[in-house]
DNA sequence: AACAAATGCTATATCGATTTAGCCCAGCGT
DNA sequence: ACGCTGGGCTAAATCGATATAGCATTTGTT
């Protein structure tokens, strides 16, 4: 068995015969810049390889300030569009040596302020939060300790940060007019209790469809359910809500989990999805896609997000930028049978 | 604007006109036993209060070797088994003050030793792992170094090691009875290409329950498919296989996205669930939950196991204990449509 | 009074890397 | 022979915490 403790620096210059400066100049490329030799140069990376040397990244971060960590707050882990937009993320991360550590909030303000402030005294290089309401202070003084932070899925209207977003008033306002042109008259839509600006623009985006469409449009079409409420009484809700309507022929759910809340509650009241009432949600899901009928719903681009997130990220690390840098990327509509009772 | 570093125990000490030493002593909560007097104690207590102090998990880490962190392996964290699971672990990890690092392996051995590595030089504390196949090696390697290791999903049965399963056999075995007992007479299965243990246990639970109910079985009734197939691919091979057979009338999917792919196949052939072909897979999903049919699976207890990983893994690093914990819970199997048309 | 024991606290080394300042030597010019 | 320059390397400080050893001072004992 091998002794417990890992190679060091100390270790190699040993058994180069130089000191630990030496080995840290070369093993760090800076071997020309501090006219360290040839020889000395290649026998040390020899051996650190022969060794596997692997730097100490504590003792690195402790020195440097700077630990190759990124803190990633998602809203919720176990949803399928943090899930995926996380993996997407660690993975781009990973091409340019950083790792991640993550938590979820749940949407709860307190979770997350526990949260970045775990972070921080973890040392991460950077954030990446989905930020819950009330938490604009927090990324304000974030800011100002010149870590990079980019938001993620919403934002703060008066707050200047870094964000990646999708456009939600235009993705809501396609897939409404998408089912007006459908022939559908009356439609609602259910969202979260929420002031956040994603939950806005999609309810806004709504709004401006059904107006442009000369639709009917009353506070009794929105339904605004708190997002801490047992699936119980999410399906509750929705099921009292959409027998509340007369002459629904439609609904638009705003979030991936409320559709899915949804179209079990408009199974169980035993209405037919597509035929007598059009469905559509944001974002997709394997659900959606391979229910019967299939769903309609606004697809956001997760490769691309995660991917802009992570490079907007590295840039900043990088070269820190005194203008915030705000990516709206566009949302794509994908009709399925539950608003086009037609499709297959 | 606040200095840009944190509060250090320097400036603790400082403030209270005293060492860092009794500082140290009276934060980490050995005051007595270090026979400092209530007097200090106290004011030293309320200056850290006052200045919000958190010590740097970097310098505690590198000099005691504990960095409060887990690092955590899964083979896909947008699966939403993992997820779940990722879930309820990093909620339980919080409550003992420990964040999780986490990554995906994708079912790629080099994967998967590229992360433990990152994992190792980052100085985690103990380890969650879901091997992949061939990294036994590397598992004992990892408990050579005295850090806790908890697999999970999956173990090697020829390593003794710390694990957290499900009795795969019996979920498979249970599964397949029920479908024996629902009167289908011909039944397949779709598994992957893999000698892990879990999947052997699924494809041994299936053949046994098929010979205990006198059911044909030839190898012709399995398919087996790589994992890393793209999506196009995984339902061509479930269509051709499932044709390939004449008289199938039920299928058993022995993982969530094998049922999610399976359904996808079958619809597309444009059977009907249930009546023409009985449907299971292995995990539940709310696809599985709210498909029309509904699909019947074996739902294996995430938060249980979950809690079961970290209260194992926090056991190991209070009082490590020689002998292996192995835990293998109960999976239940969900009754539904697909395999009873009778179920609404 | 003399010595031991207990009390209350601190100086210093350490974890493993990076960074700063600077030493020593060879070669060159004059 | 002397100073100057540059090449090649290293000593020591540092990051922020913890652990070890031990120094004063007070209290107790006989």
């Amino acid at each position: 068995m091998l002794s417990m403790k890992g190679i060091s620096i100390k270790d190699i210059a040993k058994q180069a015969g130089v000191s630990p400066t030496t080995v840290s100049f070369v093993l760090n490329g800076k071997a020309k810049e501090k006219r360290i030799s040839e020889q000395v140069s290649k026998k040390i990376q020899k051996i650190a390889s022969r060794l596997k040397y692997k730097p100490n990244q504590l003792a690195r971060g402790l020195r440097t300030g700077k630990t190759k960590t990124i803190g990633l707050i998602v809203e919720d882990i176990a949803n399928n569009f943090f899930a995926s937009l996380a993996k997407v993320m660690e993975d781009e991360a990973d091409k340019h040596g950083y790792k991640v550590l993550y938590g979820s909030t749940e949407d709860n303000t307190e979770k997350a302020k526990g949260l970045l402030e775990v972070l921080k005294y973890r040392q991460v290089d950077a954030y990446i939060v989905t930020p819950t309401k009330n938490l604009d202070k927090e990324i304000e003084q974030l800011k100002a300790t010149s870590k990079p932070v980019v938001l993620m899925d919403r934002y703060f209207p008066h707050v200047s940060s870094h964000y990646v977003v999708v456009d939600n008033y235009q993705g809501a306002y396609n897939v409404t007019s998408h089912l007006a042109n459908q022939g559908y008259k009356k439609i609602a839509i259910v969202t979260i209790t929420s002031d956040q600006i994603q939950m806005k623009d999609r309810l806004e985006g709504f709004t401006a469809a059904l107006k442009d469409h000369q639709l009917p449009f009353s506070k009794s079409l929105v339904k605004k359910i708190p997002f801490e409420l047992e699936r119980e009484a999410f399906t509750t809700e929705i099921k009292k809500f959409l027998t509340s309507i007369k002459g629904l022929d439609a609904v638009f759910f705003a979030t991936n989990y409320l559709g899915i809340y949804g179209i079990e509650a408009i199974r169980s009241l035993g209405w037919e999805i597509g035929a007598q009432i059009g469905v559509a949600s944001f974002d997709d899901h394997d659900l959606f896609r391979l229910h019967s009928p299939s769903i309609t719903c606004v697809a956001q681009p997760i490769p691309e997000i995660g991917r802009n997130i992570v490079e907007l990220l590295m840039q900043e690390l990088n070269h820190p930028s005194a203008a915030p840098r705000q990516i709206v990327l566009e949302p794509s509509v994908i009709i399925r049978a539950s608003s086009d009772p037609g499709k297959k």
